[in-house]
DNA sequence: TCATAAAATTGGCATATACTAATATACTAA
DNA sequence: TTAGTATATTAGTATATGCCAATTTTATGA
């Protein structure tokens, strides 16, 4: 991995290591859904919310459509999900 | 994911989530190493690299042995090794 | 013991992040 | 066009992070 890969790399982490965040993907796995079911469901606020969507997709991780006026957003690489996993099975492993 | 978890992998990754604590990941592979070699390997100063290592112990992601003067680091958790794949793979199917 | 090497710690500073309240924009339906 | 709903943006503040220089701790060997 090059200087510029591990930037890259870092900047896509950073961007999902979030308790908040990483509640949003877990949502986001299976189907899109749209800003507000997003608020309710993590019971988190309108604009932090917002930010933190629109964060996630200036970084790659996320990716969103219009419609009317509504925003949908979804995953847009399936790898943060395989990522998940493997945080996920670290932290089993560790507990155990 | 309930929200302790969530807190856990957040922070996990947090410490993972930069460029030079990627690097030393990578080093440590596959073989442990001390710190002197470390810092020369990634080419940073002593003091900030011994900092990045002990934060990432002290969040689980290292663990380190004593040896006389040298302390030698190694990765504590193999997933964090599979967490990179995942990385990787992401970055490079968004890249293509 | 003394000098040196290896690693860790401390205090300080600049920047980044997370959050907040308030406001602005985009869209729909009456 | 107006009111209402959905989302985004802005400016400000508190805290966290990253880095630095200097110092301290731990261990070795003369």
């Amino acid at each position: 991995m090059d200087q510029k890969a591990a930037e890259h790399v870092a900047e896509v982490m950073k961007a999902v290591a979030h308790p908040v965040r990483l509640q949003i993907i877990e949502l986001l796995e299976t189907k899109e859904m749209c800003v507000g079911d997003i608020v309710k469901a993590v019971g988190g606020k309108q604009a932090i919310t917002s930010q933190q969507l629109n964060m996630m997709r200036d970084k790659g991780v996320l990716s969103s459509r219009r419609d009317g006026a509504k925003v949908y957003y979804r995953i847009e690489n399936k790898n943060i999900i395989k990522l998940l996993r493997c945080i996920n099975d670290h932290c089993e492993s560790k507990r155990r």
